[in-house]
DNA sequence: GCTTGGGTATACAGATCAGTTTACACTGTC
DNA sequence: GACAGTGTAAACTGATCTGTATACCCAAGC
């Protein structure tokens, strides 16, 4: 393996260990020697790749809204064509990914969170993907020709964000169950509207 | 004044203030000495009414447990008797609460984040506060005669916690309008499957 | 008026954490 | 085979945080 590729590879390997560290333990509570010791790189090596804590911390933010665009929903365009089908397959792999740890709630929330008036760079990081979550939301909805895209998009986001949190307490990811059949009914309302105009 | 009501009045005073510190601050990076300072008192008084930060923040908890107890339900129940009425100023009154501080969040979840995997007891604490919306809006859907019950009361407390989530993202409290509007929408259509039975 | 409980101020111990530095080992390239 | 780049191991600095201990102050109650 070439130098420069060894050391992406490195830095992703990092990036994914980190990732777990901060998702389970959070931001403040987890020290850089948990990541190490995790990783199985000397602090040296750490700090020649993400010169501070920080840096790490926005590389990992910047996995997880990859992890959320791509894996999520980059899959639920290419998986059908329907807006309302792709609305609740969003639900459903939301879920899926969640099924191995319910327990970690969003890692972007979690961000904006902790570092609300603390550090606004990495908690507006945060609550960008919060954002994106929406934007998508509103799109499908708008794609779907439903009534009141903007209203309806929100109302679905808002519902999709609560059940990743329930989830969070629950402890399991039956929250979805409640969430995902609300979507639906109001997509169907929103339908009927535009159906009688 | 006795010396007793002075402690529990001192002991109250701490609460208030270590409440609002720990809510904007989070727990692990607050530390007990900004309490000291936002209180204006010694260390030494603050561990003789609570022998540890763990025990304060004990404390904080179940002030915020009272406040959304007391103040949001127990007003609700009293200020009408339609139970959809009362579902519908649950979030009206919410949002007023947060209105002075929407970025906030919920103390409860905020706790059960931090804690998770890190101190049992008090995520657990945490997420109690989670659970008793949860059942106080199954509650009144039940007492509201709709459909489905518990799976439409698990759905409002799905956009009430979600509404409150998003506040903080967004900065204001404008998540609230598309929620409320989405709760009198799934209650509209379970009242219609009741009337149609 | 003296004691006693409650208070402040402050220094301190012990732990933890971010980040630096030093010393040393391995490996691909010329 | 020398060298530069990359890595580990580990000691160390300085800051921060929880919790304790010491010394002193004030006001209520007998």
């Amino acid at each position: 393996m070439k130098r420069d590729e060894q050391a992406t590879a490195k830095k992703r390997e990092i990036v994914q260990h980190a990732f777990d560290n901060f998702y389970d333990g959070g931001f403040h509570a987890t020290g850089v020697d948990t990541v190490m010791a995790d990783s199985g790189i000397s602090k040296r090596t750490l700090y020649k790749y993400f010169p501070s804590k920080e840096d790490l911390i926005d590389a990992v933010l910047d996995h997880y809204g990859e992890q959320i665009e791509k894996t999520l929903f980059e899959t639920v365009l290419r998986s059908c064509s329907d807006p309302r089908e792709q609305i609740l397959k969003c639900f459903d792999l939301r879920r899926q990914i969640l099924q191995d740890s319910p327990l970690r709630g969003c890692l972007g929330l979690k961000a904006a969170q902790e570092f609300a008036g603390r550090h606004e760079a990495l908690a507006t990081h945060g609550k960008h993907i919060a954002f994106v979550v929406d934007d998508w939301f509103v799109d499908a909805c708008q794609r779907g020709r439903f009534a009141q895209p903007e209203v309806l998009g929100k109302q679905i986001a808002t519902l999709f964000q609560g059940a990743v949190l329930l989830s969070q307490v629950y402890g399991d990811t039956s929250p979805f169950d409640p969430a995902r059949q609300a979507a639906g009914t109001l997509m169907n309302e929103a339908a009927t509207l535009v159906a009688e105009a």
